[in-house]
DNA sequence: ATAAAACAGTTGCAATATGCAATTAATATT
DNA sequence: AATATTAATTGCATATTGCAACTGTTTTAT
């Protein structure tokens, strides 16, 4: 007999996956790399950040997100300006360009989880967002109490 | 009004994310890096795997894996053989060292599992795992017939 | 008020990951 | 027997990532 737990384990194991494939997939057709890709739609999410938070947010290194930002700015996506009342930081933004892919990129995941809520049976949609909610509220409950 | 695919999404992103976190933390107990660490539990999992059936499940190059499975040879968690019955494949396995270490990570898993499944409100346990099994039946139905 | 500490960002360095293309060796096909 | 296919490895190029050192700015402490 398979511990409920165990089964919890391996539907999101495979659900990781098959999402994973869908991000490979977003990122071919925009002509950045797919860490671009998510620092940019964070940026787009954000309006405006810095540096830091950025790559808190983002739970990486500071370094890393300073050279994928300036990869998103020589593609012409982002713009860095040093913020006025604290010269230490910088304002990360979208550019009108970024703008437009970074409304693409939303499309087309709006779409695709459109479709997916679809595929779920029409009276099981509403208990699939809700537990979906229970997850997240386990998953996060985890992180802070553990 | 958010449409009801759009708390779908954000709800996994958030998820993605925290699992992504715990995979990182899984990673520095081990001494091996995350791709390592990923390749040997596929490897535990099969028991014994030729190189291509190991990239086509993991979704990677051929070449990758190649390095990734030299990688654990060196270290003394996996080992080669040249199968007997087609001398063109290598059988991939783990030695013992390897095979205590995929156990540990499992065991660190499950009990990650089990920890989230306990946060979840006890009534709505069932209905979780039944609504993960339908968000896995519709991302994979997706996948095979878009 | 000035010195010290803290902080944001950038850059040098090293390790890892990844895919493509070419190569080698083994097996299957014609 | 010759050719084609397949599995694996290796060379090459690129991307990602973190740490540590460094610069410039602001805050804190003396």
């Amino acid at each position: 007999m398979i511990k409920e737990s165990s089964r919890l384990r391996e539907y999101i194991r495979r659900i990781q996956r098959r999402l994973g494939l869908v991000d490979e997939n977003g990122k071919s057709c925009c002509g950045i790399t797919l860490s671009q890709c998510h620092s940019l739609v964070e940026i787009g999410r954000a309006g405006a950040i810095s540096l830091v938070d950025l790559a808190t947010e983002m739970g990486l290194d500071k370094s890393t997100l300073s050279r994928t930002v300036e990869n998103l700015v020589q593609k012409g996506y982002a713009i860095r300006e040093t913020d006025a009342r604290n010269r230490r930081y910088v304002v990360i933004k979208l550019t009108e360009e970024g703008n437009s892919l970074f409304k693409g990129i939303e499309k087309g995941m709006d779409d695709y989880f459109d479709k997916i809520y679809q595929l779920i049976p029409e009276g099981k949609r509403a208990q699939v967002l809700e537990s979906m909610q229970l997850m997240l509220e386990a998953v996060t409950k985890f992180e802070c109490c553990q």
